[in-house]
DNA sequence: CCAATACTTTCCCACATGGCTAAGTTTTCA
DNA sequence: TGAAAACTTAGCCATGTGGGAAAGTATTGG
């Protein structure tokens, strides 16, 4: 089977935190530059820059700078990926919850 | 609306431990003892602990000691509620990566 | 060409996290 | 009752994380 190209740690802890959780809200409207990013948030630029690092590592979102301006985005394969991991993975859950449920039905009705 | 009773921060934060996460898939099994749990795990006990005692935080497990013998499980309840936001969320993400495809096309248009 | 703009780098700090060992505590069973 | 079992607490340590200020580096626009 193909390797996943996103690291579950990684989306997992950066989506953990609520600041890049919004960003990646905002990023959903449409591309922004660092500076447009930054201003709904109380945040020194290179506190904000971080954040935006960490969603790149993550391979949630990734930029381009031209000239001056870091423009970042959402990265739409990355999103999918990460989508599609999730889909699997409740359905493997919800699986494992009937298993669960069933186990409990059985020790109930030992009672 | 009705406030969310689990912790987005504390959810996602506990699923970016590869180590949480296994503990959760074996108790997708069926409920486990704190030893039990220790097994496959190269831990020392207080160290998994910590795991679990994170997981309860975010609500996505539960643990009763009876006896000497601390059981924990998955909170089903919790789960589903994981399960409906992560899908709440996937849907919102799709609608903006719509809106977002459709930006960059009429961009396209443009040039 | 020089000031303003837009990052970027380099530190620094406080606190959280994940690991450990050692020393409890509480139950259970022989 | 007294040792073994099953946690639990306390405390230590190294590293990671999220915040900041200050100074540096390109790129413009005038």
């Amino acid at each position: 089977m193909a390797k996943f190209s996103i690291d579950l740690d990684k989306a997992f802890s950066a989506l953990a935190d609520p600041t890049r959780r919004a960003i990646v809200s905002r990023l959903c409207e449409g591309p922004k530059s660092v500076s447009e990013l930054s201003e709904p948030f109380d945040l020194a630029l290179p506190s904000l820059l971080k954040h935006v690092r960490v969603l790149e590592e993550s391979g949630l979102v990734s930029s381009e700078k031209i000239g001056r301006i870091r423009t970042c985005k959402v990265d739409a394969h990355a999103l999918q990926e990460t989508e599609a991991w999730i889909n699997r993975h409740v359905s493997i859950w919800e699986k494992r919850l009937d298993r669960l449920e069933a186990h409990i039905h059985r020790m109930k009705r030992k009672n």
